[in-house]
This record gives structure tokens, C-alpha cells and sequence, in this order.
DNA sequence: TGGATAGTTCAATAACTCATGAGTAGTTGA
DNA sequence: TCAACTACTCATGAGTTATTGAACTATCCA
């Protein structure tokens, strides 16, 4: 990832529906869940914003959707978030020890946060799925 | 570092200009650098557009700022960099394995980049440094 | 005290982002 | 083909952010 990319990336990631979009759709793994679905687990906001924010991480390649029928399936690209994570350590931190010490006392301590919108499954409503 | 922080930390660094600030006070360290030697350094950008930046940024939490003489130094905060990357990988990626594999391939590879502006050190100009 | 240096604040303007609602396009089944 | 469903696009207006240059504050030294 370079710094265009990431400029891009930290600019979707600043605004508090897009970050809720990604902690969904990172929840839901390569499966990926329909627009309506996240419409709804969201808690109904408004379809063409939550379009809009979609448009703008898939814009900034943080997530990737596909066709299924009537519904569009977004999910998330794991490397696009794991190169934001290594460029933010490596490029812009420069793998600072005492940064690298801050964030490593987090890994593993907690795991997958239980905050947010919740969802039960991946199931696809609609006729084809 | 909460979700609300973290909003205002990505888009501290939504910006090309800021980004490249962090980078470069990230390499001086915990001594930091002058508000007028960071001028210098990013290739003489105004001062007031600088100023405006590094405010942005010490809201954001990611530096702070100490005046030494007629200088104000500014350093860049490792525990809130350590906390966004913490926040990112646990709280918005919830620690999900692949995302971590992909960050982890680019640990101790390279290490600090050599991009962007360089300056020698973070030697204060002034009469009383 | 006054000049020089270092840096911030302010006002005006330009540019961008976001929310909303109407309209449009693709897909499916009757 | 038509209606229903799913989702996107577009135009508009409000709000926010960024740039610029001038004015201002703080500090230091003669």
C-alpha cells in the first residue's frame, strides 16, 4: 500500500458509519452480507447514504462487493486492511520499538469486541441466493 | 483509545501534509522537532498552513507541543500511535486472523522507509536551546 | 524600549464532504 | 410485459475543512 492508497484508506475510515460498516463486514468474514442486510443491521439508515458509504470504501478498496442475484454482496479485502495496518507500522510509525510495544500489548488481549451493531448471519434474502 | 478518538485520529491523517508531519516527527523521536525546523524540513510549506496542521493534529492526540525558548517543539505521541494501531487491529478488524497474517508479513521487513523529507537532527536553532 | 525572531490566530475564500429525497437501473416471478 | 424488489445515481443544500496573507503574541538580545 502506498501513500496514496493510504491517505485514501484513513479518509474512509473517518467517519463513524463507514467505520461501523467495516467492523460489520469484518464480523462476517469473505461471506460478505447484501446491502439491505447492513441496511438493517445498522439500524435503517437512510439506503442511498448507506449507499454512499459504501461507494466511498469500496473507492478507497477497503471492501469489494459482487452481484448475487437482486442483492449486492459487499465484503471485506483482508489485505487492504493488512497493508492499512503494515503501512501505519512500517511507512508512517517507521516500526518504532516503543510504538510496536504499545500496540502489541493489545494483540490477543480481548479479541473480536463485542461493541456495535450486531448481525446474526450471513443469509441472503431474495429469490436466487 | 475509544472509538470517538479513533474517528478523530484517521482523520488527522486523512491528509497528505499531516501525514507526512507524523512521519517526520516520528523519525526525530521523543526529542522532537521546532515548529520552524518541520517548515524547513517539509520543503517550506507557510508557516500559518503548518501551524494549522500541527493544531490538528496535538487535537487529534497524536502530538504535543512544548515551548522551548522561542520555540515550540512539537513530538509525536507513540502511546496514541501504539493505541490507533491497537484500536484498528483489535476493535475494527477484531483481531481476525487473515488481516493479522497480512500485517504481520510486513513486521522487521524493511523497517523505516527512507521516503518523504529527511532532516539530520533535531537540533534547535535559537538563542537559548 | 525597540528590533528581530519564532510561531499562532484571524478573516475571507475556495474546496470538499455529507445527508436527503427523488429518480433510475438491474433482477425476478407472475 | 408488468409489478415488485433491491440497490444505485443524481441534484441540492448545509456543514466542514483547507489555503492564504495579514495581524498579532511571545521571547530574546542590544
Amino acid at each position: 500500500m502506498d501513500r496514496e492508497q493510504a491517505l485514501t484508506a484513513f479518509s474512509a475510515l473517518a467517519h463513524a458509519d463507514r467505520l461501523d460498516l467495516i467492523r460489520l463486514l469484518v464480523r462476517q468474514g469473505p461471506e460478505g452480507l447484501a446491502a439491505g442486510q447492513i441496511g438493517v443491521a445498522l439500524g435503517g439508515r437512510m439506503a442511498s447514504r448507506l449507499s454512499f458509504h459504501l461507494a466511498t470504501l469500496e473507492a478507497a478498496a477497503l471492501i469489494t462487493s459482487r452481484r448475487v442475484a437482486r442483492n449486492v454482496i459487499y465484503s471485506v479485502r483482508t489485505e487492504a486492511l493488512g497493508g492499512l495496518l503494515s503501512f501505519l507500522m512500517r511507512d508512517c510509525c517507521g516500526s518504532d520499538p516503543q510504538i510496536m510495544a504499545c500496540c502489541d500489548r493489545s494483540r490477543g488481549a480481548g479479541g473480536p469486541s463485542a461493541q456495535g451493531p450486531s448481525v446474526q448471519g450471513p443469509s441472503v434474502q431474495g429469490d436466487a441466493a
